[in-house]
DNA sequence: CCGTAAGCACACAGGACGGTGTACTTAGCA
DNA sequence: TGCTAAGTACACCGTCCTGTGTGCTTACGG
């Protein structure tokens, strides 16, 4: 009984304030802001008392760094994962991200908290490189001559239309996809035409 | 006298509090974020009592805003009014940023205030518009096929890198002037080798 | 040299914040 | 049913924050 108080169902021992907690966090830190969310607002959403808040996560930090955790198997594995796509169309598929997502909860941590040995700010870093190697995983599938710089150029192409996105308000993913798109066909040598074909490329 | 007590100089009326206020601004608001970074101790670090601050500036917030309204002339005018480069070099300079600059302010500001319609965040988004427009002036002067696409995706590879670099503590913008370098060859009909030619192009 | 405006020192209000202490109630399982 | 861990209610602490009120000093131009 170690530590499996919170399996999938999260229904044994207790009735899950943890988890409500974390709801709430992912709700108001991605409308308000991670410094302008109170700790009595957010136990107040989650319905739940302030002290329970506090025997579950030591302090602030370590929820926004929980918080952070718990994005991963959503957006990694469901864009990463389509066998249903050619690697080419994966690497696109990355850039079609629904116009509901208001920031790259990443990005928004490591500004907000502005101090990169925060554990929250380190984890985004991990979570930014292991995209970026996902990324590269996939490119090399996809035969690109140099899949990392195609992986770190794709990376950096979705950092961009998140914070333009945010910044000037208006949908900057189209032009990231575009751009991409001229990458990944430069990068890609002409001679093997993958564009639509499901087969894999050997290496 | 109406309202040019500021002068480049500033020595008329007073000693320059206002000056000082906004140098250290810039100085702090960079160093530790503006939500970080409380009046008293900006008022410490300016050498100005927090009446005086007041008297200048309604409030944080206009101070904010015009912290960033002051940053415009170096930037701006630095990268995009040299006429020792050609247009396709002046496009890649703007990629040519010191490894001193922390994270573009106008993108922490939107992000750290974290309300569109506050004034500050309004003037990012304006000065992002800008940037975008000098960009695609450019681009058209390099001779683009479609300058006001590519003056956009430049845009965007100047905010992936700058965020990037933030989250990751590291410089991406070498890999920013890397796409760039191929966007523009893309754009730029072939035929037109204007790469190490000073003159400009007919438009 | 003197008046006026700029600036200063400093205390303080009022609120939000993160975090804690204490005594109580409930849920779930044996 | 009764024990134990999870959760609750709520008052409270110290700190930091933006912003003000008040009375004083200084710089500078006429």
């Amino acid at each position: 009984m170690t530590e499996l108080e919170k399996g999938p169902k999260g229904r044994r021992r207790g009735r899950g304030a943890r988890e409500r907690i974390l709801g709430a966090s992912r709700q108001l830190f991605r409308e308000q802001g991670i410094n302008r969310t109170g700790m009595d607002q957010l136990c107040a959403a989650a319905q739940v008392s302030k002290r329970t808040a506090y025997q579950h996560f030591t302090g602030k930090d370590e929820l926004v760094t929980e918080y952070l955790r718990r994005f991963d198997p959503a957006v990694l594995s469901g864009v990463f994962d389509r066998t249903d796509l050619t690697p080419r169309e994966r690497l696109l598929a990355a850039f079609d991200i629904p116009p509901s997502t208001p920031l790259c909860p990443y990005i928004a941590a490591a500004v907000e908290l502005h101090d990169p040995q925060h554990p929250a700010s380190q984890y985004a870093r991990d979570y930014k490189k292991a995209v970026a190697a996902r990324l590269t995983d996939t490119a090399r599938e996809a035969g690109a001559a140099d899949p990392e710089q195609l992986g770190e150029q794709l990376a950096l192409l979705i950092d961009g239309a998140a914070t333009r996105t945010r910044v000037l308000d208006d949908d900057a993913f189209p032009t990231a996809a575009a751009i991409a798109a001229v990458l990944i066909d430069n990068a890609v040598p002409a001679t093997a035409g993958d564009d639509r074909r499901g087969e894999e490329v050997p290496r």
